[in-house]
DNA sequence: TCGCACCGATGAATCCTTTCAGTGGGAGCA
DNA sequence: TGCTCCCACTGAAAGGATTCATCGGTGCGA
């Protein structure tokens, strides 16, 4: 008769390799960290001992003295398509290290500096972070700490790396692109603003979606068009419900550039649901998600290559973590991708 | 001049806490764990200093003794919709909880062992697993260690809960369905099985694709039909090729079954591509993710509720930890959604 | 008034790994 | 032969939080 029917077997320590290859657990210690100072004998020794006994580091107790060998991403989204390619990219770049990579979601109407702090918590050797609207001061606190790669920001910090796309250019191809269609009726449709205005959204901190956005008006300015932005939750439902809005008013929208292509994809839905289509409505959107260059969305979009900000994120914490000290900045390109969804003109 | 130019300020510890508020380590350690025998006094007076010193407990330092709050998820695919509206449920079941969600993605080419023993070493609470393919005595040593919940897999165990969708059911309307319309050509498209067939892949414990791709045998032999079974890689671009073989041939099938909805897509891209749509090709896919439902896709799929799922596994994770020790098995209700691209039969 | 029970709080032990200051022995050199 | 230097290896301390005995003090009943 056991006494507890749920005994949990205790897995097998450094203690009881070092017992077992009958060395010091210093030893033992270096041999896995392959540390300057073991002898072939030994290294043999204590291998066959890890693998006799199933040994495996235990990861919270090396993160008390040492490392956690752990890099922690935090995203706002797990579904996002965008998001996706980035964590491909650093996945990817993360291979060949001894790193392994966890990922905080984010619960729904949590903030991001949540995850970042219960990254921080764990200890994780280095965090990469996709919030564009946590305050820059606190980002600063967080990387004093651990080593931090922001990812979609265009503040400059001494204290943390950046990673953005070119949002003035790929907002001003757009444009571009849409004007020279020879459109007129140019609807921008965005996620909302924070609100109230933080202090620190200063023209120098503008998330991208601000950026696109400014850039939107500015050409339609200059354009001598009158700017309309319609504003949503991130969320590509409501973009939907917008589109369906806009396309009843009478003096409808001929061009739609949404602030990125989940809205987009809301916005294509919207448009087909109405019976119309790039005919009728041009749509552009921005991220170049895989789904967009199906047959059957067929969306122009900007792509600003999430691998290459997901591998970059990763390389910017690596040289951090090998000593790198002071602040470094990297700008992806953005090229927009012209495809049926705002093909040329009304031919069909 | 200061010695170490990037000298990291230490975070303060419980100690720092208790001797800020006059009290001893253990004290403070039971107002955050908000354990029994704490006055308001003293609770008052703690709080108070957590908050000035802005203290956060180190949860490797916690994980050594007791728990981490952490439960882990192992996903084989980032980016696929239908983990993502697993990990969406999971999300939100934990929003009330004290527990935090750390996802570990895997890498290309890993298997799923790796993450999970990726996660056991961080000494999560408990994990959820994705893994159709891994050695069921390797998940049974597993789970003796930590609790185990394992979507997706058909097998029984007496040691890790299990969660699937009713895979036969699908598979079977599927192609009541596809016969209904009066296809008689019908190819089924899958990813490829397991090579070599381990030895544990019995029929209790097919995994979901092989389960559907079964059915699919069975329904075409019964109607005196001969089954044809292509297999792809799990990403989308191969079913892509795939299909347009199989529509340049003589006697092209006039419906696919596509064994989830990544490849599904692969396919319409095809048929698009191939100047055919749905009047030519009917198709229908498994999992009922997001875009099936974009009026552009308008794929047919099975609906196995990707949110219940995730839900689900949190919830059998958490009765474990307080305590219950018997396995578990959950099975959600697969419904067929009817749309565009397996539409009623030819005419448009 | 005495004794008991119990509440609230505490010090010390514990969890597992890394790191640092040694220790002892062997090789090389004069 | 004697000295120094180097190298492989070891013991012990450190790191932060939890938990277990333990202890002082208070309230209550007899």
């Amino acid at each position: 008769m056991s006494t507890e029917p749920t005994r949990r077997p205790r897995p097998s320590t450094i203690q009881d390799v070092a017992r077992e290859a009958g060395v010091s657990r210093a030893a033992v210690s270096k041999v896995i960290r392959n540390a300057y100072g073991v002898s072939d004998h030994m290294r043999a020794q204590v291998t066959a001992a890890i693998e006799r006994l199933e040994y495996r580091p235990r990861v919270a107790a090396r993160a008390m003295r040492g490392a956690s060998f752990t890099l922690g991403f935090e995203i706002p989204q797990v579904g996002n398509d965008f998001l996706t390619m980035i964590v491909d990219g650093a996945t990817e770049a993360l291979m060949s290290t001894p790193y392994q990579m966890i990922i905080a979601p984010l619960g729904r109407d949590q903030k991001g500096d949540v995850a970042i702090n219960s990254l921080a918590d764990r200890q994780v050797d280095g965090i990469v972070a996709i919030s564009p609207r946590v305050d820059p001061a606190w980002l600063e606190r967080v990387a004093e700490r651990t080593p931090l790669v922001m990812i979609g920001r265009h503040d400059r910090s001494d204290r943390y790396d950046t990673i953005t796309g070119d949002d003035r250019s790929g907002a001003e191809q757009v444009m571009s692109h849409l004007l020279g269609l020879g459109h007129r009726r140019i609807t921008h449709l965005t996620i909302h603003p924070s609100r109230p205005e933080p202090p620190w959204a200063g023209q120098a901190g503008a998330e991208p979606h601000v950026l696109r956005t400014a850039v939107y008006r500015e050409r339609m300015t200059a354009a001598g068009l009158s700017p309309q932005v319609v504003h949503t939750l991130f969320d590509g439902s409501e973009a939907h419900a917008a589109t369906l809005g806009l396309l009843a008013s009478p003096d409808r929208p001929t061009a739609i550039f949404a602030g990125n292509d989940t809205l987009a994809i809301g916005v294509l839905s919207a448009v087909a649901e109405a019976g119309l289509d790039a005919r009728d409505v041009s749509v552009v959107g921005y991220d170049d998600v895989p789904i967009a260059r199906h047959p059957l969305v067929g969306l122009s979009s900007v792509d600003q290559s999430g691998i290459t900000l997901g591998r970059e994120a990763v390389r910017l914490l690596l040289e951090r973590l090998e000593g790198r000290t002071e602040a470094l900045r990297y700008e992806a390109e953005a090229v927009l991708r012209v495809r049926r969804s705002s093909g040329v003109g009304r031919e069909g």
